[in-house]
DNA sequence: GACTATTTATAAGG
DNA sequence: CCCTTATAAATAGTC
């Protein structure tokens, strides 16, 4: 319902992602608000971003206490951070994503304090959910680093394929002037490779010092 | 969006309500759907009908087979007792990798033992060490494999280094036959390269081979 | 974030 | 429940 169809496929454009997913969100939102307003029923919504953001719409509040409960836990955690200094250094060199570990260590905390309190089935999915984005999120930072080193190594690799093509060429060039008519200049400089070359000389010797 | 703007407030005829529930119920989900694939997030949605009727949608699987559970709870129907072997089986086919799914079984098998809704703070510990422990080994295996790449890529480019330090060797050899002596045989093939050479050349042209 | 041109959802009615 | 149709809403592309 736009300027034009969209196909039910993964947007590729990042930017335009973004969008959509910031529009569609709030309309999924809405409609479920609608739904549960209008028809009197229980509904409620989870959004989980890649980067395991959660965005949620319950027509009840247990849900939404919970997540005010565990919100609250990190922001004392960030605000007090005694003995968390590194959790907390995480979180802002993260972008404030939530580890794993924060994760486990504020349920734990929570569970702890209220000993009465019994998590059911729907509360326990959602927390069950929220740790699977979370781990998640770990991983996709972890195989991006990978990436990133496979790439580099790649990219070398590549590198060290055109250099030696050169150098292949080179060889040939070299070979064919000393076996045909190298004579031509016995008295030239012996370290003048290029002379009377086709230059192509002083850009392997460049290559070959870049290598070293 | 329809005949006539409806205002947001509880619809009185029970019919009508009826055919808008099911109408916009199924509205929900297909927005949810769309999103979830969209923009490439984790969506969950659920209804629960004034009956207790649950209705979901989940971009993944792992909640489904719990809020199924769920549903089995509130209905209070249905017999359970087969999914057991099944699970079973599944876990010694894997060689004792448990996956996501094994462990959501797992525990909708211990609720069912148990059948209660309520999980205490231990159990709920357990249950998160499990599903960190479990979803921590896949991204291992995953970085594994990654890890097997950047390895592979790495001793391609030691190779190539190998590679270069012959052939910039090579080259110096023919650079120094071509300017001081290499009018001694002048009729040599000139496809044979390492006639008269140090015999290092041969070795070159079979690790070039090697990189076509 | 706002503005349309379009597409989509859906209220009413069969 | 499904179909049709008029109309309200959502939203894709654009600035």
């Amino acid at each position: 319902m736009g300027r034009r169809k969209v196909q039910l496929k993964l947007i590729e454009d990042r930017n335009s992602r973004q969008v959509t997913f910031s529009k569609r969100r709030s309309g999924l939102m809405k409609k479920a608000r609608e739904l549960s307003i209008l028809c009197d029923v229980e509904v409620a919504v989870f959004v989980f971003s890649g980067k395991g953001r959660l965005y949620e719409f319950c027509s009840g509040d247990s849900l939404r206490k919970i997540m005010e409960h565990y919100q609250f836990h990190m922001d004392a955690q960030e605000e007090a951070g005694q003995g968390v200094h590194e959790t907390k250094k995480h979180h802002t060199a993260h972008g404030g994503l939530w580890t794993c570990n924060d994760l486990l260590q504020m349920v734990q905390r929570d569970l702890e304090t209220q000993m009465a309190v019994c998590l059911n089935i729907r509360e326990l999915s959602q927390l069950e959910h929220q740790l699977d984005a979370i781990l998640q999120q770990t991983r996709i930072r972890k195989t991006d680093l990978m990436m990133e080193a496979v790439t580099s190594l790649h990219k070398q690799d590549e590198y060290q394929r055109e250099v030696n093509q050169l150098v292949e060429k080179e060889i040939a060039t070299l070979t064919n002037e000393a076996d045909c008519h190298y004579q031509a200049d016995p008295v030239a400089d012996p370290n003048d490779h290029a002379s009377g070359s086709n230059g192509s000389v002083p850009l392997l010797q460049q290559a070959m010092q870049r290598l070293r």
